[in-house]
DNA sequence: ACCGCACCCTGAGCGC
DNA sequence: TGCGCTCAGGGTGCGG
């Protein structure tokens, strides 16, 4: 699900409901590949304190507590957070599950904070377990963070072109770097490029300067747009207030392998780059 | 330092 | 209806 800009939409949304509310009570599921803090150490931690920011890196949120201790969250591939009792018009379960009295918890909902001045808590609930939350202490760092680069909101073409020089990947495995480029995924990948007419599989090295200026106006173009339509809800993604984005109604390439381009009506092509999907124009992208 | 691949986990959709 | 297969927007860790 999540790539920037549903982060970004997560974030939004999640904010005005948090900042400045204390944790009552918390429950977490049992421990698993989603815990990096084991349960229950999370739930001691939490519990009595008050939400100061929520802010986002990349593809990550933190969230700052008023001892100084944060909470890193990611989101992984079905990660959904939203408030307690949102109605989701796709996925109407999901959201009242553990609430609505439905016969017993609902198993993919691994962390519940409720607050001391009421409803509605918070749920972080994520089939695939591929999200991730991790305690940190005061001033602590952290690994994935500090690999982190530049934000994609402020893509910057020259620096795009410079991390491309040494490297032998397709153009559309560098955009996917982190390291490079924090927040863009495999939709936004695959748009930006159709958007500045590159074809994923050329080699990063093989883009030009003035490309990879077009490209970073491009990236941040359509990130922009996402998250005014509220992100893409391709599969998993809802928005805290349980709405559905809108930006997969104005997707060009990506999951619409055999549809005719919008611009030259040649059937769009879907491969695999580096393990992941890749969708384009085999006219418009040279 | 970089690259490709296996792997983490669960569910949906498809062909038979 | 059921089975087996493929696929899914994430990232890490390993060996070469």
């Amino acid at each position: 699900m999540p790539e920037l800009p549903e982060v970004e939409v997560t974030r939004r949304l999640l904010a005005p409901n948090l900042v400045g509310r204390r944790i009552e009570s918390v429950r977490c599921g049992p421990p698993s590949y989603f815990f990096l803090t084991p349960p229950r150490r999370l739930a001691t931690a939490l519990t009595g304190r008050e939400i100061r920011a929520l802010e986002r890196r990349g593809k990550y949120l933190l969230m700052a507590l008023d001892d100084e201790r944060s909470v890193l969250l990611h989101l992984g591939m079905t990660g959904q957070l939203f408030m307690a009792g949102a109605v989701s018009p796709r996925l109407m379960t999901l959201a009242n599950h553990a609430e609505a009295g439905a016969p017993g918890p609902d198993r993919h909902t691994h962390l519940e904070l409720e607050f001391a001045d009421g409803p509605p808590g918070l749920r972080f609930r994520d089939v695939r377990k591929f999200g991730k939350v991790r305690l940190l202490a005061p001033g602590q760092g952290d690994a994935r963070l500090d690999k982190l680069g530049p934000d994609a909101l402020s893509a910057d073409g020259e620096l795009l072109f410079e991390a491309s020089r040494q490297r032998s990947v397709p153009v559309k495995t560098l955009l996917l770097d982190q390291g490079v480029l924090a927040g863009v995924g495999n939709i936004y990948a695959d748009e930006a490029l159709f958007m500045s007419h590159i074809r994923p599989t050329r080699g990063a090295r093989r883009v030009t300067r003035k490309e990879y200026l077009l490209l970073a106006e491009n990236v941040q173009r359509v990130l922009r747009r996402s998250i005014e339509t509220g992100g893409s809800s391709i599969s998993d993604f809802i928005a805290p207030d349980g709405k559905d984005g809108q930006f997969q109604n104005e997707r060009q390439v990506y999951a619409r392998e055999g549809e005719a381009c919008g611009v030259c009506r040649t059937s769009i092509v879907r491969i695999v780059i580096g393990q992941r999907s890749s969708h384009y124009c085999p006219s418009c992208q040279r």
